[in-house]
DNA sequence: TATGCGTGGTA
DNA sequence: TTACCAAGCAT
């Protein structure tokens, strides 16, 4: 089955996969964590532009931990989640101080990064070192509950059993395994979708057993939906906002034209300050972290 | 294990 | 228009 799967991926990908910057000739590891950070939660589209930028800024981990995090979370820009930026930050100067300025290739170093977690780890280990190990994030969780076990969809969280699933399906061999990988991902961000699978374009249907089972998927969303209007996060969205546009430190009195309830108002820029993303400075005014 | 954490495209 | 959701991580 594996190597069945593998084959049919590799023709499949050769065609349709899509060349995305980082998966181009002489991408760095760096470049490579630096692309799955940045790909946390945010669509690839939008991550292309500003990570070829940012490459061009800071090629490499020293480079980058020199930079200062005001910075940083300017380049970062509207990606979203820029905690995600600061612990970038950490990363490089971790990789720099614990192992000379190259990104760790084994598994355990890598999880022990800032802001890396089984996920990311696994993909650098895989994309950029060609390790054999399974690259489980939502796109194969579900390709995965789908083609071995039948599932519409896979569970709300990561389990163990997700991890093993995915292993089992791995071929023989790490450059074959690291490719099956990278196209089984593939398959799942463009085809084996979570809204519309497009089972009469999957190279892979006809072991499918969510397709032999109809490949009826239940109405209504498919997860909990996760409210953004009128929460604390859309708060600190503005305040990021203002902050990324304005180089001298802004006022409280600028901050409070931001949103009209006091309390939502202070849980968010504390919130900001406690993760920190803002630093509070002397007058009562407010900045981006020096 | 459940929750909080941004943003903008799409239907 | 509103609502869903897109390569997770840390706590």
């Amino acid at each position: 089955m594996s190597e069945w799967l593998a084959g049919r991926l590799s023709d499949w990908f050769a065609v349709h996969g899509r060349d995305l910057p980082w998966r181009r000739e002489g991408t760095t590891a760096w470049g490579v964590l630096v692309s799955e950070v940045m790909s946390q939660q945010t669509p690839v589209s939008r991550v292309a532009p500003t990570w070829t930028e940012w490459m061009a800024r800071w090629p490499d981990p020293a480079k980058f931990a020199a930079a200062s995090q005001a910075d940083v979370l300017r380049a970062w820009g509207r990606l979203g989640y820029p905690r995600r930026a600061l612990r970038l930050h950490e990363c490089a100067a971790a990789v720099v101080s614990l192992h000379g300025g190259r990104v760790p290739d084994e598994l355990a170093d890598l999880l022990a990064l800032p802001g890396v977690g089984t996920y990311t780890a696994a993909a650098v280990a895989v994309f950029h070192y060609r390790r054999r190990h399974a690259v489980v994030d939502t796109n194969v969780r579900r390709v995965v509950a789908r083609f071995a076990a039948g599932h519409a969809d896979a569970g709300a969280a990561t389990t163990s059993a997700d991890l093993r699933a995915a292993a089992a399906l791995l071929p023989e061999g790490d450059a074959r395994a690291a490719d099956f990988s990278v196209a089984l991902m593939e398959l799942g961000a463009l085809v084996c979708t979570a809204r519309k699978p497009e089972c009469g374009r999957c190279p892979i249907a006809e072991r499918c057993r969510f397709k032999a089972s109809g490949a009826v998927l239940p109405p209504g969303p498919s997860r909990r939906p996760q409210r953004y209007h009128g929460t604390t996060r859309q708060v600190r969205g503005r305040i990021m906002a203002l902050l990324r546009e304005t180089t001298e430190p802004v006022t409280r009195v600028q901050i409070e034209g931001l949103w009209h309830e006091p309390a939502r108002r202070e849980e968010a820029l504390t919130g900001l300050i406690t993760d920190g993303l803002v630093e509070a400075v002397p007058g009562d005014r407010f900045r981006l972290p020096h």
